[in-house]
DNA sequence: AAAACGTGGGG
DNA sequence: TCCCCAAGTTT
């Protein structure tokens, strides 16, 4: 019985470091190098980063820190500007755990970030890859940081046979390896998420590119793009409600939408419930005696596509407290999140 | 522990 | 149009 030599950690954290040093990504959140990371920087990237594209985060990071420089302005900040100034990135969550998150590191911390993975974990908003990644990038403690990325370069390196989601422990048992004694714990992070994506992306890798592809099961076996193994999505459902388009003058009916629903904390059109589509029309009541446009909108979400027909009225007053107005000529700068502007964007323009 | 939770871009 | 994906967390 042979077993598999121990991986060999000092020479691939070395090969990878090395390919760090001079391709490093330029990001308006990292530090450049021999600079200390700016802790805030770091945290409020992450929580941005969280699901969504490099690309979609850059001018909402740049607007967030020209806004709010430092925890202590973000915990004091008024929170219906920071869900308006985050408006079109989506997970809105993520901004109400933001705001709860920057007062408890004033509060509890004195707006000093914690260091240590296990005090960061506590925090609202950041989870076990959040709280590894702060503790390694802006402080360089030793922290195995897992994300998507380094799950993708941990399957193909290892050749992981088992599907995700069940192959996380084992996908973690050989990223502890990977990160074995690692000193420069948050480049090594970064070098692992920059490799998975710019070389080790999940569609075409550029192996041929790859520092490190003569440490990789999958390379030598010429079938990284398979990896990892992955279970089939299901399919989602449909949903369809009406969304009131309701004027007074040149002023239009807005609500801010409670916490625990859908988009929680946004500024928002009124709707009926979103129902499951059905042949029988019309489950829903149509509160405000509205008429039909005849326009509507499609929008996609993570787990159902909502189908929302245009209804429009002329009220008086506003049908409920936590109702207001404004005017039709700001709704397009006053924060809607992307499925609100696209009825607004349509009823504008039509 | 599976489901909820957004959005936009690419193939 | 449809599917996949992008630095996950919370319940």
């Amino acid at each position: 019985m042979s077993q598999r030599h121990a991986f060999p950690s000092k020479a691939f954290q070395n090969a990878l470091l090395r390919w760090y040093d001079h391709h490093a990504r330029t990001l308006p959140w990292r530090a450049v190098p021999g600079q200390t990371p700016n802790p805030y920087h770091v945290w409020l990237s992450e929580i941005m980063l969280q699901q969504t594209t490099v690309a979609a985060v850059g001018p909402y990071f740049q607007k967030f820190t020209q806004i709010w420089p430092n925890v202590h302005a973000l915990a004091k900040a008024n929170p219906e500007r920071v869900m308006k100034e985050w408006a079109g990135l989506g997970y809105y969550a993520r901004a109400r755990n933001l705001i709860a998150c920057a007062q408890q590191i004033t509060q509890e911390y004195g707006g000093v970030f914690p260091q240590e993975e296990l005090d960061l974990l506590k925090l609202r908003g950041v989870g076990p890859y959040t709280a590894a990644a702060i503790a390694a990038i802006a402080f360089n403690k030793q922290a195995v940081v897992i994300d998507g990325n380094i799950e993708r370069v941990t399957a193909r390196l290892f050749r992981i046979q088992k599907p995700l989601p069940s192959s996380k422990p084992l996908i973690r048992h050989h990223a502890m390896d990977l990160f074995k004694n690692i000193k420069r714990s948050g480049d090594f992070a970064q070098s692992l998420m920059d490799l998975g994506a710019t070389i080790c992306t999940p569609q075409n890798p550029k192996c041929s590119e790859c520092p490190v592809k003569n440490f990789c099961e999958a390379f030598e076996k010429g079938d990284a793009a398979l990896y990892p193994l992955k279970n089939k999505k299901k399919k989602i459902p449909v949903r369809e409600g009406k969304v009131f388009w309701l004027t007074k003058n040149k002023q239009l009916v807005c609500e801010v939408r409670e916490k625990d629903r859908m988009l929680g904390g946004m500024l928002g059109l009124p709707t009926t419930d979103w129902d499951l589509k059905h042949d029988a029309s019309d489950v829903n009541r149509d509160a405000f005696k509205a008429i039909d446009t005849g326009l509507s909108i499609t929008h996609t979400f993570s787990h159902f596509k909502l189908i929302l027909k245009i209804y429009a009225a002329q009220v008086k007053v506003l049908p409920k407290k936590n109702m207001k107005f404004i005017p039709i000529h700001d709704i397009l700068d006053s924060g809607l999140p992307s499925l609100f502007q696209k009825v607004a964007r349509k009823m504008i323009t039509s």
